[in-house]
DNA sequence: ACCATTTGGTTGATAAAATCAACTATATCA
DNA sequence: TGATATAGTTGATTTTATCAACCAAATGGT
């Protein structure tokens, strides 16, 4: 019997609690994607001029898998990619028009369920979170 | 290009590193078990008299998922489970002594992980951090 | 300029994780 | 008692993730 609890299990839970909330919320939505297409469409989405590459770093996934998901994106008209003049051996990953649209719903979604989600809580409280996931974050990496 | 990042953002970086770094932690401890052994033996740790479906509600995982994880840690045996007097179809879940053992690999393993995790933070802030990951979770459940 | 090494991306093969459906045995409750 | 719900198991399948090999372009010495 253990009996401090410790952080990643608190980590665990909410984002098993999240990921089943957010499926709900995109099922809903019949938008038709999962937890990783909707990652990739987000940094894309913040990324202007992403390559895949970049997915690969920013989320640390195999390169393989990111191919793959990039290649399903694009086969379902969400993104297109084109060649990169800088370096030719990369591709510029970017929104079609629907996928512009579609992630325009997704970020809808996500702000409901962002609403559920800090539910009691004080925008600093929240602010405070952010702040400290992010160092941990930082903690680990290298 | 969004401009807010969101929580979820945040939480998916921070579990990727966190998922990266304790299995890192795992193997250069030759444990051996994936996040989902762990877990569940955290689990059945916290529980006196745990049975399979305490894990299933406790994780929110498919039944069958859980069914499958506990006969690996029952073959590597790590735990055992005897049947429950109060209702003969289900099975108490508990360590066995190598269980026990490993488990306190484990739990210096994630020690140093948690250590690494919390640099740079104070307990308030950490302490904090936790409140609000179990609020969050709270306000998703159901 | 040349060769060795690194890097971005793709693919095949495979492993690991998750999900669905069917089924058994026991429990619960009207 | 009979109908329904619950704990657990298993088979089949799908989804995700990982590894390794490979190509082509880029980089960095010498």
């Amino acid at each position: 019997m253990n009996t401090v609890k410790p952080i990643a299990n608190t980590l665990f839970t909410l984002m098993q609690n999240y990921r089943v909330t957010i499926r709900k919320a995109i099922n809903a939505n019949e938008l038709g994607l999962n937890a990783m297409h909707v990652h990739c469409l987000h940094i894309i989405a913040d990324n202007k001029s992403c390559t895949a590459n970049d997915i690969v770093n920013q989320t640390q996934r195999d390169k393989a898998q990111i191919a793959r998901l990039v290649k399903e994106l694009i086969s379902l008209e969400l993104i297109n990619k084109r060649g990169c003049e800088e370096d030719k051996r990369s591709y510029i990953l970017s929104f079609t028009v629907q996928g512009d649209e579609l992630f325009n719903k997704l970020l809808s979604a996500e702000q409901q369920v962002n609403e559920l989600m800090c539910q009691n809580l004080t925008p600093q409280q929240i602010q405070a979170f952010s702040n400290v996931a992010s160092i941990m974050s930082k903690n680990m990496q290298t």
